[in-house]
DNA sequence: TCACTTTTGAGGTACGCACATCATTGCTGC
DNA sequence: GCAGCAATGATGTGCGTACCTCAAAAGTGA
């Protein structure tokens, strides 16, 4: 004997198929006192909807929409492709991405373009972004409309999306920290922190966790401000050597974002390329080169491959109704160092 | 239009849904030129297998085992806990999973388990054990019988196995060693190496990674020979006495497999716990709390729950012949500090 | 008790595929 | 040109579920 099955349920509960039918689906037209039997005939047998044939007798292909902006990070990029590598294989179980870039800029655009999935028929939406009020009140609008919604990366706990799938940013800063101060050991005890920007949420968070360690466990090492580069290789020049003459000479460095190709190149010139310690966010090609060149001496990343995965994973079991394996779906926070490097595929 | 369909292939290559069939499952009985048409034709439209209901036409359980050592160390336990939880939500997926656990000591025991098994009729086999020639030997002869081998943790490269899920060890070490001279700062530069037995692949492998980055990185700390405990914690006691007598204070100890809470008795006793750079490798209840509680600096881990669900996901694609998901499947070795552990569930 | 509504049963079709059977076609050598 | 065999076609059944229709039974109120 297998598992149970429909017919198993009704024989078990003494009602119809049709009967059974009408409870698994939430049907109406049924006693209280018969979706009990029936429900109870479910528990008894343990049975469980298989859902691939379920999926198949709908007939109905999953269609879902993914939102990435259209900046020119690394980090997005490497993301994109993961996606993409993963919708190739959720094509095999009946499941449609499509993956839009919006205008990073424009939240004016990304609340139209959600608006329009929502007019087109779509099962889920995944999306990362910064929080404005103009695009949680979209997001409201889609979940009112009956589309859940994931956050990727970033989190929107004003929007209250279904799911958030990425690290818990202000552990990642705390990690940071712990590796920054144990490494620079009898460095000048003095860190440099660099950001493009601090409007988005998981940069303020990682700055926060590396205060926090640092304050606690590194009482003697000096942490500057916040170096603000708005992704201009110029100003990082800039607002490094000010920050240099007025405060003195680093023994770490800690980038909070992307601009590592920028950073390389002042540091080089600065005379300062692989003595001080830096540490940085993510894992992409840049930043990989940079650990084997041996200049950066640590990377906090996600696996964007979890991330992809786990973001199809949960929109489908959103669609489907089904719980979320909360286990599995649980993405870890990831230390890279040289010797730790993935292998190149 | 949806995705196209066996019926879509047959008209689109000239031939019947019998022919379209005989060649996507590959019997016998059709000519070069015929499948070479169908073949065209699955690429020309993009077909892809619908698995969910191919599985469900076929009707078939996948049954597969997984023997486990029956040692009595924390981490076969955990990964025993992952492999249940994994193998509960499978059977959603008509897989059944058989969790064996064999006599660690007695090799032909498990060769007799194995021959059991094949003669069961089973469509995979995964476990977790050191290469005896007794093992190779039955191992090569399931896989000659058309069942699948996956080795677990520890590789089997002798068996042949077709797919080992685990981290690489030599990475393994040199992250070690890595984390290990840079944590080390101005402490003692001499650093103990234990093990409770050298006979593990993947003990003796961590080891040769943690000398060759030792040597290449970190020439001034001398490191020294692995002291075999054997599991017992008096041996431990003794060995180490010896060595520091011998040899004198160390700074930083390496703990190659298990036993971290006699290791946490013993430096206790010596008035080290806490004073020396520890690092061990696997992620625990004992390893947790040592990370908690700031006497462990460090774990070289890889994540159970990942292993568990490639092994399952592996033994399926194995049974259905179908390619497997390299990116997926490819474990990352992981480093835990006391800020990035997992939370606790 | 009768007309009425609500609840339940019975049965069919479909989803995309695997697998089986039997009939038919094409090709080979003689 | 015919036996003999390989290649192909035609057709049916079933996997577990969804969804539909129509008929039958049970329950309701007056």
């Amino acid at each position: 004997m297998g598992r149970p099955t429909v017919t198993d349920i009704a024989r078990e509960a003494g009602v119809s198929l049709a009967t059974v039918d009408r409870v698994l689906n939430a049907r109406p037209g049924v006693r209280a006192k018969t979706i009990a039997a029936v429900t109870e005939a479910v528990a008894r047998l343990g049975y469980v909807r298989d859902m691939a044939a379920a999926n198949l007798a709908r007939g109905r292909t999953t269609r879902v929409a993914i939102l990435l902006p259209d900046t020119e990070s690394q980090f997005v990029q490497t993301l994109q492709d993961a996606l993409e590598e993963a919708a190739a294989l959720a094509t095999s179980a009946r499941m449609r991405v499509d993956l839009h870039r919006y205008p990073a800029s424009d939240m004016h655009a990304l609340a139209a373009l959600l608006a329009d999935l929502a007019a087109g028929g779509i099962s889920g939406v995944a999306l990362m972004a910064p929080e404005t009020p103009v695009l949680r009140d979209a997001l409201r609008a889609l979940q009112a409309a009956g589309v859940p919604v994931v956050a990727m990366v970033s989190d929107l706990p004003n929007s209250a999306p279904a799911h958030f799938v990425g690290i818990d940013s202000h552990a990642a800063g705390r990690t940071a920290a712990m590796l920054m101060g144990r490494f620079l050991g009898a460095k000048t005890p003095r860190v440099m922190v660099i950001a493009q920007s601090m409007l988005l949420r998981d940069s303020i968070e990682r700055r926060r966790g590396f205060d926090a360690v640092m304050l606690r466990d590194f009482p003697g090492i000096e942490v500057g401000q916040t170096l603000e580069t708005h992704g201009a290789p110029e100003t990082l020049r800039q607002v490094m050597r000010l920050s240099l003459e007025s405060s003195g000479p680093v023994g770490g460095i800690y980038l909070l974002g992307s601009g590592h190709r920028a950073l390389a190149q002042v540091l080089s010139e600065l005379g300062l390329l692989g003595r001080v310690v830096t540490i940085g966010h993510e894992l992409t090609p840049h930043t990989t080169a940079a650990l084997r060149a041996g200049w950066m001496d640590a990377v906090i990343a996600q696996n964007v491959g979890h991330i992809a995965r786990s973001t199809l994973r949960v929109l489908q079991a959103k669609a489907d109704q089904q719980p979320i394996n909360e286990s599995q779906e649980r993405l870890r926070l990831e230390i890279i160092l040289r010797e730790n490097l993935p292998p190149s595929p």
